[in-house]
DNA sequence: CTATTTGTTTATCC
DNA sequence: AGGATAAACAAATA
């Protein structure tokens, strides 16, 4: 922080800067100070003098990392790089490219930040707010509901196979048929994955329980950890879906 | 070579 | 209109 912007360097006509005027942004960093930043889910915003924001959405393969500047090396999916004052480097790399920047030097903040939908470990993230949008999803399978990122911002697939494993509910039940015990339970491994996946994985990489689906789930002939049965594994909404058909009912 | 996978957005149908 | 569903995207990997 309070570092100054000295250059920008970027791999124009990337997916990742769609919708963005980068003649603009980069006009728009050069010089500025990075006054703070934020994180939301998968999303971060930083903030420079004058207004400005610049976001990064992670998407699936995204890395946000900062180096020192003699120890930069460009690699080919590093699309964008700011060289900051004090020799460090701040540098977004996404090879699939399902992440996003998102840049605004408006007077208002932007609407995708000002917008984002409540991070799910929040404590705007109620029972109460989940109950009513699976009542307005009722007739799609709870798997596929999951993946709204309105209501589950970060939620992507083996997450939403994992907190149905732990609450113990099959992948193509409707949404609107759960009974509270079920929904209970749903909230309450939401929480729990989330909260695990985030403290196991965040310092460095760790790995996850060995009780857990994840470890189980990416080919076919896995076995469930809590029946010893054989896993499932089919698409569902479009997306594999891998679940215990005796531990998930 | 092709098929599959991943998180999220976008388009299209109902 | 708003909800349900399918397709799109890029590139590594099998």
């Amino acid at each position: 922080m309070g570092q100054t912007v000295c250059r920008v360097e970027l791999n124009r006509g990337k997916r990742i800067f769609r919708d963005i005027d980068l003649d603009a942004m980069i006009k728009a960093l050069q010089g500025t100070t990075l006054e703070g930043s934020t994180t939301h889910g998968k999303q971060m915003c930083f903030f420079f003098g004058g207004g400005i924001h610049l976001g990064i959405h992670l998407g699936m393969t995204g890395k946000l990392r900062a180096e020192p500047a003699d120890r930069f090396s460009k690699f080919k999916h590093d699309h964008l790089v700011l060289h900051m004052s004090g020799d460090t480097v701040l540098v977004f790399s996404d090879p699939r490219m399902f992440g996003r920047v998102l840049f605004s030097a408006e007077k208002e903040p932007p609407e995708w930040w000002t917008d984002l939908p409540a991070e799910v470990l929040s404590k705007d993230f109620s029972f109460e707010r989940m109950d009513a949008f699976l009542k307005r999803r009722a007739r799609t399978a709870i798997k596929p509901v999951l993946l709204m990122q309105e209501m589950f911002p970060g939620i992507g697939n083996w997450m939403a196979d994992e907190i149905l494993f732990q609450s113990r509910i099959q992948p193509q039940r409707r949404a609107g048929d759960l009974k509270p015990a079920e929904r209970k339970r749903l909230y309450a491994a939401l929480q729990f994955v989330s909260k695990e996946a985030l403290r196991i994985v965040a310092p460095d990489w760790g790995d996850f329980p060995d009780d857990w689906l994840f470890n189980h789930r990416w080919k076919d002939g896995g076995v469930c950890p809590q029946t010893g049965c054989t896993l499932k594994r089919e698409p569902i909404g479009g997306r594999t879906t891998c679940w215990s058909p005796e531990w998930q009912k």
